[in-house]
DNA sequence: GCAGGATGGCAACCATTTTAGATGTAGCGA
DNA sequence: TCGCTACATCTAAAATGGTTGCCATCCTGC
């Protein structure tokens, strides 16, 4: 590989002219510039990016953290913040944590280590306390967390608006009786309690009253949605309509309501959240909330090079829309 | 950040030693690395990678080019790579060409840039000619590609054993009237090429002749499994099974057949090739050939790290089983 | 007293950016 | 015309944080 210096002898110059020339500084004559950059064309010259890091220039480079690349939502996530990040000239280093806090922690050490220029955490595994000291190497973005102070930006999906429009969306197709799945009832705050609240709003609009034995908490995979259909169909005073918060739960509910020669949407109607593949493909399709992993994934992004460019950003969390996809079975 | 001096300083030695300490050389007494380990440990000392990679180590990065991670099968493959990888030490940058010629000879640069040890490419865009040059710059490793020199190591799916298993099945569920779906019938080489002899040997082997007319030839998409299907009922002498070569053809035919009031695998069985997620969603759930994209990618990565500690590996193609996936189908 | 291995330090080197300063030229007032 | 300043242009050298070849020193055993 040619250096710098190879460059300057061909043009006959120095090389830190060839510097200022790489670099678009000033007070280099056209002459010059010209002289430079037929030789470094010539030379096939790429000037070297460890060097240039070494002197401590950006690294044109950005981590993103996911639990697993092959979670259709952070697959898409991922491939949005690496379309974005190389339109704007940046490559994409991916760490997947797997639940692994210590592989989070040593990926985080890139920023440290000046190997990448910023960050994006898309599920944190470890607290926030044992991030937070990262940032003073470099920018971090989080996406759908919430940490204590907002000392980094955040960007979420507007959880309480997707709920709500679901919720109104079964209410508009005439159910009344609206059962209801969430992580943690009495949610302080976070995702659950958006999504409550979310809930709540819209049953009060409608003037229903909330059946608290409709109200099923802690339920997150398949099996949990085969037992919970076989659950609400025991009930003698059951629900017509279940929102599920998961399309895992929703997922797991359909193949045992096929099982069980339950109709979906007729007997019970059920509803999804976050548009994953198998949304489209259980019979009946899912009627379900989009969270716009793409859209989270350009603005996280956008946030980032906002960040490492002038060094300042909104704090105030960044909610994205999350859109109602109506399918079959409600 | 602490620097190797600060190290040096507060260990009373200089940075050569340290550096041997760093870097686990010999000629160290085992009272100074002690010591060393401790200064670094108190310091929360990292070497910087950018001065590392200056005086010519490895940047212990490799890249990975997919057409997409959103794609199961190329986020499966690159979950692995990453996985793999970090085990190893190394860390993972992606490239999505999405079929990007430019992007993906962009992405390329980083080997000749010294930002990436080596390079596996999942799906090539270019032609090989205009990849070859950047093999001098570091290790380059193919997954599913035929090129025309084995000058790079290749990963392959035994195409042709998948195949066979996959009609061998078809003809131990008692079917001897077995259709055939192909991207090229009289392929000199590639992928077609394996499957057709798979195909042609399990017939061979069952003495099943092989009717041409139950022989189609580039069908590719669901939309064109829709059709196939309708195209294969009218038919007036037609197979009992069909070995589609993709789950997205399979699909397409399954979800024409519900339509139709077809019963599948009564009436026409059928079978999918990679075990995309679809497969276990669509109602009858696909059999079908799993492509382990898990053990392509460590495969890949393996390779690719021998390359850049031992400078040698197999270049004949390795290729990995298929396994076959019976589910309600067939 | 000396051979020879263990140990450790100096200084060069990697490719770039940046700092400080050199050189040349033009403008301007005396 | 001369001397001075201002500015454009360019260069040498320092700095960045490591690794490494080579040399010096120490210690052990003979």
């Amino acid at each position: 590989m040619a250096t710098i210096l190879d460059v300057a002898k061909r043009a006959g110059l120095s090389k830190t002219t060839v510097s200022r020339v790489i670099n678009n500084q000033d007070y280099v004559s056209e002459e010059n510039r010209a002289l430079v950059l037929q030789a470094m064309k010539e030379l096939d010259y790429h000037p070297n990016p460890a060097a240039r890091r070494l002197r401590g220039q950006l690294t044109m480079t950005i981590g993103v953290v996911v639990p697993a690349v092959t979670d259709p939502f952070f697959a898409s996530l991922t491939a949005a913040v690496e379309q974005t990040a190389y339109e704007k000239g940046y490559r994409t280093m991916i760490c997947q944590s797997s639940g692994d806090k210590e592989k989070e922690r040593l990926f985080l050490n890139l920023l440290k280590t000046k190997q990448a220029d910023g960050m994006i955490i898309a599920a944190l595994e470890n607290d926030w306390k044992d991030i937070q000291p990262f940032t003073k190497h470099g920018p971090i973005v989080l996406c759908n967390e919430d940490i204590p102070e907002p000392s980094v930006p955040v960007i979420k999906f507007d959880q309480l608006s997707g709920t709500y429009a679901g919720i109104k969306h079964l209410i508009q197709q005439g159910h009344q009786r609206i059962g209801y799945c969430t992580g943690a009832l009495f949610a302080e705050k976070g995702r659950d309690k958006d999504r409550n609240q979310g809930y709540q709003k819209a049953m009060a609009e409608a003037g229903l009253s909330i059946n608290p034995a409709w109200i099923f908490v802690d339920r997150h995979t398949t099996e949990d949605g085969k037992q919970l259909l076989t659950h609400v169909m025991s009930m003698e005073d059951r629900p017509t309509a279940v929102f599920t918060g998961s399309d895992d739960i929703a997922a797991g509910m359909i193949t045992q309501a096929n099982e069980q020669g339950v109709r979906v949407p007729e007997d019970l109607a059920i509803m999804g959240f976050g548009n994953q593949p198998i949304a489209q493909w259980i019979t009946p399709a899912l009627t379900t909330i989009q969270q716009p992993a793409d859209g989270m994934g350009q603005k996280a992004t956008q946030v980032i090079l906002e960040l490492l460019h002038n060094n300042q950003a909104e704090m105030e969390p960044y909610e994205l829309p999350s859109d109602i996809i109506v399918r079959k079975s409600t």
